[in-house]
DNA sequence: TCTAATCGTAACTACATAAGTTACATGAAA
DNA sequence: TTTCATGTAACTTATGTAGTTACGATTAGA
């Protein structure tokens, strides 16, 4: 399957609305995401579901952010977009007679689980203000640099 | 996506494999894995590739295992089948010159590296000794509790 | 040698899901 | 009323495993 890469697409835009003055439209989102409005209004609407954005119509409109950035996790986001599957790789049978794939399986999900509660808690321990704050690291090296 | 169920496929083959006497065939092990000759065939094969399997053709022909159950990993099974994607969420674009998507992929690589790194880890860890032990277990256990 | 059993492999379909696209309705501002 | 923008349905595309059909190649054994 392709991979969902609907998380880097909202932490791209979240951050971009975050360095906006006023709310942003789909439109705008697209060019810098490099996609289509449709596909922005498509995946904010999830958002805006849980109340971390929200949406104007007409001339003026757009998107904003409506939570306070320290306060939103990157599992939270992941929440938000319906906690796609983490993994690509799974059982064959889920709940096998058989002793030997019950065995298997074992294994594996031990494995996985694991890896799952990983991701999760990482997830969990970084916000939305700490991505800000490495973005502006990183302008402010780059003007260092850049001359 | 559908989930890739290649390496729990080919676990649940080579344990029965194991405990079987001769060879085994596509057509055996397919209904064991209650799926198709050829999906056995073509999945087995590449385990064939690197060693960890025979096959022979003709009567009396199937699969075999060619290595010993202590050395093979499931580390190593994984690389086997082409080191299948363990992740179904990804970035969307790997090399971004926005300094805002790059800080956003710094945050979920940096996540999904550790992750990945614990799943290897773990993969390494685990052989077909190990498997085959815990299946002896679970028989044993059934025979002490199903009377 | 003939037959039947098996694997090897090509080619096609089925499936699942995000992404992309088109089209149009809804609503708000000026 | 016009224009801008979201909301949403519907359809297409892309990607890769799984499933299926078909047939060729090989081998044991009668
Ligand atoms: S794309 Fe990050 S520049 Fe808007
Ligand atoms: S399916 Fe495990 S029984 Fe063969």
């Amino acid at each position: 399957m392709k991979r969902d890469s609907r998380l880097s697409s909202v932490l791209h835009a979240l951050l971009h609305m975050h360095e906006a003055d006023g709310p942003m439209t789909s439109e705008t989102l697209a060019k810098c995401l490099g996609t289509n409005p449709v596909v922005v209004r498509r995946t904010m609407g999830l958002l805006r579901k849980t109340g971390i954005v929200t949406s104007d119509r007409g001339p003026a409109g757009g998107w904003r952010i409506a939570a306070d950035l320290r306060t939103v996790t990157l599992r939270q986001l992941h929440a938000a977009l319906g906690e796609p599957a983490f993994f690509a790789i799974g059982n064959r049978n889920e709940t096998p007679e058989c002793l030997v794939e019950q065995a298997v399986n074992a294994a594996l999900d031990d494995t996985f689980i694991k890896a799952e509660a990983l991701l999760l808690e990482r997830f969990s321990q970084i916000t939305l203000a700490d991505l800000a704050a490495d973005f502006s690291r990183r302008y402010a090296e780059r003007r260092r640099q850049g001359a």
